[in-house]
DNA sequence: CTGAAAGCGCTTACAG
DNA sequence: CTGAAAGCGCTTACAG
């Protein structure tokens, strides 16, 4: 009889049944070679003990080791983007049967470190990782013992590993350049901090399609730093106090357009100043003016990522990809607020 | 020497290290009884091996079975709400040495069972559960074998457990009474589908705001049905539709409140018509006019609800806690548009 | 301080 | 079809 505390095992359900322990084994885990009386017997024991298989057990011993758990590393799970693509990883996998184990690294790298050598220690089928990172070298262990990987939203450093990412660059230019188009000459971006891949990306092509309008980039309106939306906010204000301020803002994050939107508000320039945001929001439709947006599709990042990660788990062969999503300009009226220049631009 | 492809296990270290299996152990958990030169030579030989280990097989065998993580139930981690709720329990968790596995029921009753078996094959240390299922008995054997388990912002049916929640009905009372107050009598209220704990409560709470005013609860202008931005639309557009349209709105979701701001704005009505929406937006302050809302605060909800599971694992006793966190009013402007009884309500 | 043996709950490999 | 034995990677309980 087992402890009322202890959850029964297969030994007790053999017991109850008055079989084997392989015997239980076969019919709990469906494999053929068990008589009908035997799987009955067993299932009404198993029933009556309130019995479920330990997976953790049962993935200690099986050949291939699979613990149909994977570990997805993210910067901040509450952040919307984050939990778009957290969504989208949990849908592929628990269709596949396997649980998300996912952590926040709060943008520090050591605890990033440290958390994915925890999910490691927990035996997780694979990573996905968000990282904030500027060096990957510590998993190239891992990764030669064939621990599927794949780099969401930026790509690993000095690491040969898969990434699934959207069109920053592109996509900023497509920002910037559909403010020019409007009018404007001078155009702020406020991107989140140096170093971290997406934001420089972003202020590549904020700066190419500058470039390519033979418009001069002043250091002045350009900003970056922590994506928050206070931050965003007290950027904002101190570019509107400029001599010079500009007259369209390409926001480059979903965190930093909210509190650049704050500061116009606040200061009654909403309808005055254009902008365009990086990444779409719950209510940016329903704003005055409706938000402009690059809009990104976290869910298919979080889709192709897992999705090629359960292909590798199937035994498809290990090959480095680098999957770029595109995005997509989603004008709704914030971005087309007209500047100085609009006549000549439309010309 | 190991297999190349093969995590280096502790044996493997004892080997390359020249002690025993026992010796290694003790090295790794930090266990008294190992000679400086011992602990050396075991260090050494982890880090040539890149030894790490597996904490799987440790809960195996340790004699409380625990296995350093938790596991939460939601019905949809890419909801604001719950996203907010996952990051303030994966804080606390990290905290303890403890990972989370979350998952999505997608509002599926039998899916939820089932993700509750998985999470439980797994062998989590404790459940929290955001729950769409109307009985909870399935659940007693594990309570009975001590599982922590607490049920968030809805509590459990047919089962004693405990469970953090806001208060919904005196959120929802206050939201009706604050448009009441500011001179609406036809308050028209948009909520989740009947059933649901908060939904339900909400409702009772607007009920009993037009009662203590002496106003009729007008079923016409009552709606609930899937809490999502395109049906909270719909109905907003039926209910504007009416011979005699609501003046104020509350809104019982954030979802619901989206679409409702979504059609007022499309009809051009959102500084005609009043609105006050249950649960917060990020973009709220930037809205026009600006959003007032029923705060409720999932961190709090999220960090309570970890810290009770935490406490019952470190050995305090099992109580039942029904923990209500208060919700906050905060005016903004949407909910202060004035209705036509605003003389009489002001007098 | 050190280690050989047993065993956590399960699957594997094999014999009947 | 059925089951006894070995072993996954680790900790426990114990002897030296």
């Amino acid at each position: 009889m087992p402890d009322r505390l202890r959850r029964p095992t297969m030994n007790d359900v053999a017991r109850t049944a008055g079989v084997s322990l392989k015997s239980v084994s076969r019919v709990v885990n469906d494999e053929v070679g068990a008589s009908q009386e035997t799987r009955e017997r067993v299932l009404a024991a198993a029933q009556a003990l309130g019995y479920r298989r330990n997976d953790a057990a049962r993935a200690l011993r099986r050949s291939d080791g699979r613990s149909a758990s994977i570990g997805l590393v993210l910067e901040d799970i509450g952040n919307p983007f984050a939990s778009a693509l957290n969504r989208a990883v949990e849908q592929v996998a628990s269709a596949q049967g396997s649980l998300v184990l996912a952590v926040s690294t709060n943008a520090d790298p050591d605890r990033e470190e440290q958390l994915v050598y925890r999910l490691l220690a927990r035996a997780v089928d694979a990573l996905l990782i968000m990282s904030c990172r500027r060096d990957h070298r510590f998993l190239q262990p891992e990764l030669d013992r064939g621990v599927p990987m794949v780099f969401v939203d930026r790509p690993p450093r000095r690491l040969a590993a898969s990434t699934v990412r959207v069109a920053n660059s592109k996509g900023a230019h497509d920002a910037t350049a559909h403010l020019i188009a409007h009018g404007h000459h001078r155009i702020a971006f406020l991107g989140d901090r140096p170093s971290l891949y997406t934001a420089d990306e972003r202020t590549r092509g904020y700066l190419r399609a500058l470039r390519e309008a033979g418009l001069p980039a002043d250091p002045a309106v350009q900003w970056r730093g922590q994506a928050d939306q206070q931050h965003g906010a007290l950027a904002m204000s101190a570019l509107l106090d400029l001599a010079d301020p500009p007259t369209a803002v390409f926001a480059g994050n979903n965190l930093i357009t909210i509190g650049v939107l704050a500061t116009l508000r606040r200061r009654g320039l909403h309808r005055q100043v254009a902008v365009v945001g990086f990444d779409d929001l719950d209510l940016a439709e329903v704003m005055d003016p409706p938000l402009t947006v690059i809009e990104q599709d976290p869910g298919a990042i979080g889709r192709l990522a897992t999705e090629q990660v359960f292909s590798r788990l199937a035994g498809s062969p290990s090959t480095v990809k680098d999957i770029v999503v595109p995005t997509r300009l989603v004008p709704r009226g914030s971005g087309e607020i007209p500047g100085p220049y609009q006549a000549l631009s439309l010309r």
